[in-house]
DNA sequence: AGCCGCACTAAGCGCCCGCTCACCTTCGGC
DNA sequence: GCCGAAGGTGAGCGGGCGCTTAGTGCGGCT
């Protein structure tokens, strides 16, 4: 049991790879008041006070508040991409492999949800250079999960007549989990993972057709 | 041809509802700018000179920057609360009643998007008071959407293992368009509504059982 | 023991926020 | 022609914001 090690549903402890200490303290801060107030409603002083610091503190290990977004949402950003492209390369049919991607992408916005909402919610406050940095992180989650549909349109799998279109809704549809999703609610994140991996496999129309489905 | 009267779609002209034509004014400038900064992060001074006006303006017609917000927002919501409502309680079956409520929610989402925007994602801006009433509509935005697929599993129309969490996600599918939706994008509002709500009634298995489908 | 470097703090600077107030027009009624 | 109400303005108040700076405590090297 090290202090950044995977644990054991393959999920990576959060925020493992930030350093020193005190850096990693005060940007999970900044997720927990991001994510309940919103970036612009969150003040310094209260991010350092979450990690127990002064309000100077923040400028040692951080250039401006923004940077501490910034910061957030790459990371964020980064593992989404991982997800999705781990489901993409698997080894499995493409109706295996889209289940896999959406249930874990969801799976990761229930349960990450703090994260997730900042990283999904508080783009617009990035300045336009960082937004474009991660605007090319959503860019391959899209490429990701539309190669799935694609392959399975291929293999005749599914019927999809707007491939660009389900791509979007199938990316929005999970996202939108980090705006409703509540930890006091009766679902746990598996269980949402499992409810909209059958709604998206129902939307690509895969079960219905009588071609080849592994 | 009045000015606030119906258009050709049975939409009605935004805001005509709210009088004297100052106050409207200050209303649409306010939706405007919340929609692109979120609204922490837009000041009083910009509202009042968007709409053309001194900052002290904006206090003769409104009590706070607040009140604002929960104006527009109790509009938006017993606009969508109508919408949906107006669909469930059409004459065709659930297959065609939900067809039309996606096709309608969405298109109001795509071609409405600052308003949506700022309904449905700047909730949390609001006091406990003006949330709880604003919660409210939504309760019935679900309840709506709820009653048509609960009317499609009894006839036997559609095939929804979970109509809670399906529920949820075709509203979270349809409101997820304000986020997303580009007016300078390849698509119309049109074109999404026609297309989501194809997605959606493949979601509920309408059209692949033996049942009775009209 | 002496000292350097660095993480951190107390205090506060300059700015802009939401909001107010004293005053100014405009205009219908008599 | 005068009046009061309604709707508007310019100036500005108190306060909290992001961020800076001078100084402090302390662990580790010589």
């Amino acid at each position: 049991m090290s202090t950044a090690a995977e644990t054991t549903g393959g999920d990576i402890e959060p925020w493992g790879e930030v350093t020193p200490d005190a850096a990693r303290r005060l940007l999970v801060a900044a997720v927990e008041a991001f994510a309940e107030r919103g970036y612009h409603a969150t003040t310094t002083r209260d991010i350092a006070g979450r990690a127990g610091m002064s309000p100077a503190a923040l400028y040692i290990h951080y250039k401006t508040k923004e940077e501490l977004l910034h910061r957030i949402s790459r990371i964020g950003h980064e593992r989404a991409v991982s997800i999705l492209r781990a489901a993409a390369q698997g080894e499995g049919s493409a109706t295996e492999r889209l289940a896999d991607a959406v249930s874990s992408f969801v799976r990761w916005h229930a349960g990450r949800r703090t994260t997730a909402r900042v990283v999904q919610y508080e783009l617009d406050a990035l300045g336009p250079e960082a937004r474009e940095e991660i605007l090319a992180l959503r860019r391959q989650c899209d490429a990701a999960v539309r190669g799935i549909i694609e392959d399975g349109v291929a293999t005749g799998e599914f019927d999809v007549p707007d491939v660009k279109g389900t791509t979007l809704a199938v990316l929005s549809l999970c996202i939108d989990v980090a705006r409703w999703f509540n930890v006091k609610g009766p679902r746990t994140p598996d269980e949402v993972g499992a409810l909209y991996a059958d709604l998206v496999l129902r939307m690509v129309g895969a079960g219905t057709s009588g071609a080849a489905q592994r």
